[in-house]
RNA sequence: GGGAGUGUCGCAUAGUGGCAAUUGCACCUGACUGUAAAUCAGGGGGCUUCGGUCUGCGCUGGUUCGAGUCCAGCCACUCCCA
């Protein structure tokens, strides 16, 4: 099977600017290609896992990645389909998170012998000159064009700053960029980047009269059109420090059955065939099964597979009796909160992180959502005593151990 | 620069001068289940010795016994004119 073809059987590929030569070039493994990121925060998601991992799969079949940090475009924050504008980092933080993503891709990406390269677009667009630049790349775009851009829609209601409509030609100057300096002929990303993308090859194809091709990946929906990889909370990080490999594990344990085998095609890398025969009997039970596959597979990805197992450990113990605790994220509660060695239940779930603040907990402690050791906590004055380990637990799927420190 | 409007819980929306403040979505808890969905029931600012108490409707002041609600100034955004 071809890349190509795996990549469409997983259902990827979303748009593509000419099917047939870019088909050709990565299945040859001739291809080039770029993949930005803009470093929003001081971890990669899940949208930044596909798109490494589609930057595997096309390394495996000897095309060329090349990494793009976007030090200089996260200056300006991209608003193709957001509806409000981002607050504007500092330099620092910028800096700083891109040596935090630099750190977790090289898990996924291989960067020796020169197999893939990492650039970072602060190198080239900080020091544009504002005049040149207009005189050089801004005529080749047109302003009635790009207000025409399906990208923007959502910012007719709440406004859109000539500071971040320009986004779209620092991006396509990349490209440019990265075309005349290191032959890279392709661009990829998630499908919210379509308009940008086709930017940098317009102007490659105006300025230089060259053909550049790009192609995205099709967004991870669930069946309710929402983007996956978020919780109330907020994203689901592939740091282990801000989202631990247990949550991590019990998101993806937790889709919607709607959603497991999208998400097992889309996300991992089980063979194809084995996920196309699975789907053909799903019901019941099998629904579960998939589920761990995919939260296994996902958390064996991204935090190795030994995390993997602790995390599966750890749920079977908490949801079907059998296994171990030990993995169980653990608060140590010290000394000195305890009275007579105990520690009243509200204060407790709060010290634990369960819930934001007393209320909440007396709320969730009223009505019969949390229980000690397993046995069923009403009262919310209830004195808690520690010794040893006890096993505190919020709602039907949040459990969490308590240790004296 | 001129004119018209808007700013209330994560989002969206209601609110005659006496409200911790309406409704929808999302969310949290319970029941039923398969750690699913659907459905049904409950919950909703913080702290509380459960008597209360503090904070709160863009920001700052003012009028008033009392202001989300009236007045002034400021800020942000939207629309029209330049």
């Amino acid at each position: 099977m071809t890349v190509f073809e795996e990549l469409q059987r997983r259902g990827l590929l979303a748009q593509l600017t000419d099917e047939e030569e870019i088909k050709e070039l990565i299945n040859a493994g001739k291809a080039t290609f770029y993949i930005g990121f803009d470093p929003t925060a001081d971890s990669l998601h899940v949208g930044h896992f596909m798109a490494l991992c589609l930057m595997k799969r096309l390394q495996m079949a000897g095309n060329k990645p090349i990494v793009l940090l976007g030090g200089g475009t996260g200056m300006i924050g991209d608003p193709s389909g957001k509806s409000d504008m981002r607050k504007m980092m500092t330099r620092e933080t910028i800096d700083h998170n891109v040596e935090c993503f630099k750190k977790q891709m090289s898990r996924f990406i291989d960067f020796s012998d020169g197999k893939a390269i990492a650039v970072n677009n602060a190198d080239w667009l900080l020091d544009l000159n504002y005049v040149d630049m207009l005189r050089e790349i801004g005529v080749y775009f047109s302003v009635n064009k790009m207000l025409s851009f399906e990208c923007y829609k959502q910012r007719w209601e709440k406004g859109l700053t000539f500071f971040e409509f320009n986004y779209m030609i620092m991006q396509s100057y990349d490209f440019y960029k990265l075309f005349t300096d290191y032959g890279c002929n392709m661009q990829f990303g998630g499908d919210d980047q379509w308009a940008n993308m086709l930017g940098g090859t317009e102007l490659i194809r105006k300025k230089l009269g060259k053909d550049a091709y790009a192609m995205t990946i099709t967004l991870l929906l669930n069946s309710e059109g929402k983007k996956m990889g978020k919780t109330e909370k907020g994203a689901v990080w592939l740091d282990p420090e801000k989202t631990s490999p247990y949550e991590f594990f019990q998101y993806w344990r937790n889709v919607a059955d709607a959603d497991v085998i999208k998400c097992l095609k889309m996300l991992t890398f089980v063979p194809i065939e084995e996920i196309e025969e699975m789907e053909k009997h799903m019901e019941g039970a099998e629904f579960n099964k998939a589920k761990e596959l995919l939260a296994y597979e996902l958390t064996a990805l991204v935090h190795g597979e030994e995390e993997a197992k602790k995390a599966l450990d750890t749920a079977k113990a908490v949801f079907g009796g059998a296994g171990s605790s030990e993995n169980m994220p653990t608060t140590a509660i010290p000394a000195d909160k305890l009275t007579d060695g105990a520690i009243n239940i509200l204060d407790l779930m709060v010290e634990c992180g369960l819930v934001p603040t007393k209320s909440e907990a007396r709320r969730n402690v009223q009505q019969g959502g949390v229980s000690v050791n397993n046995e069923k906590v009403t009262d919310p004055k209830a004195m808690i005593t520690l010794d040893g380990e006890t096993i505190l637990k919020k709602g039907k799927k949040v459990f969490h151990k308590v240790t004296l420190g």
